[in-house]
DNA sequence: AATTGTAATTGGAATTATTCTTGATATTGG
DNA sequence: CCAATATCAAGAATAATTCCAATTACAATT
């Protein structure tokens, strides 16, 4: 199934410091815009997002917090082919399938218990710090 | 198992036409530096390659011959996080491990008889038509 | 409260990979 | 052979991202 996300309330409160990144008034608004906005965005997607709240910030600051966030493993980015980045506060392993008709990205979570060692050959003695699951495909007409 | 190419030989005869794509002598070089060089080059390790032997190919060129041979699925375009993209002859389906210390990709095979259907809990009626997998990590040290 | 050092932000310039454009060249079908 | 089409070369253009230098904010001391 889809992983379906949690209902998320418009103010999130959002501590003063995660796992030793301070939070600045900037990342705060960056992070809360993806908590509350989950269908993956770009850096200028959060940046026109994060304006209505602090009308100064500036692209360059966007992608500042982005990669602060990501770095501190409080955020996932998420490549797709050669387009823009994309942005992710769902921090649970999981994959992604883009449907090539509308360009929407939905979560895909793995089935329970399973890891990648049943399904790859890995080579041996490998210590695998990220994976990247990304689908492309469509739904099939109903 | 880390997947092994079969030995290539230094010139590989390469036929005046693949699945309908005109081999012209660029697109052959270009080919035949993918089957040789199986370590995913970059469109520009490729470009300084096939200058070897076609000393006046522009680098446009060299990403018009690839594209071509992508679209054609005769080879496979390949892109680590925002890195250039990088090409493989490899059309077997895998994915790929990216060995953080030393910078190489080694394919990794799925193993026989695992469907992605098995681990993912796909959105019901998906049709995929392309899995990308990407491992990024170190060898344990020995 | 002022001071000092560090980290963050800004805005614009720079970079990089890739694509586009245009005119020249080659190739194929009639 | 000639016209139509496909490909190529060279450089300009683009788009996403990063870099840089100059402020600004913040935190810890004094």
């Amino acid at each position: 199934m889809v992983s379906t996300h949690p209902e998320i309330p418009a103010d999130i409160e959002i501590p003063e410091e995660i796992s030793g990144l301070r939070m600045t008034r900037q990342r705060q608004e960056v992070y809360r815009t993806l908590m509350q906005q989950r269908n993956h965005p770009t850096a200028n997607d959060v940046f026109m997002r994060v304006k209505d709240r602090l009308p100064n910030i500036s692209l360059a600051t966007v992608y500042n917090c982005l990669e602060a966030l990501v770095q501190h493993g409080i955020i996932r980015q998420v490549n797709f082919e050669r387009e823009s980045s994309r942005y992710c506060s769902n921090l649970s392993e999981h994959g992604h399938f883009h449907d090539e008709v509308t360009g929407v990205i939905h979560d895909v979570d793995f089935k329970p218990g399973v890891s990648l060692a049943d399904v790859l050959n890995l080579p041996p003695g490998v210590v695998i710090d990220d994976v990247e699951i990304t689908l492309r495909g469509k739904f099939a007409i109903a």
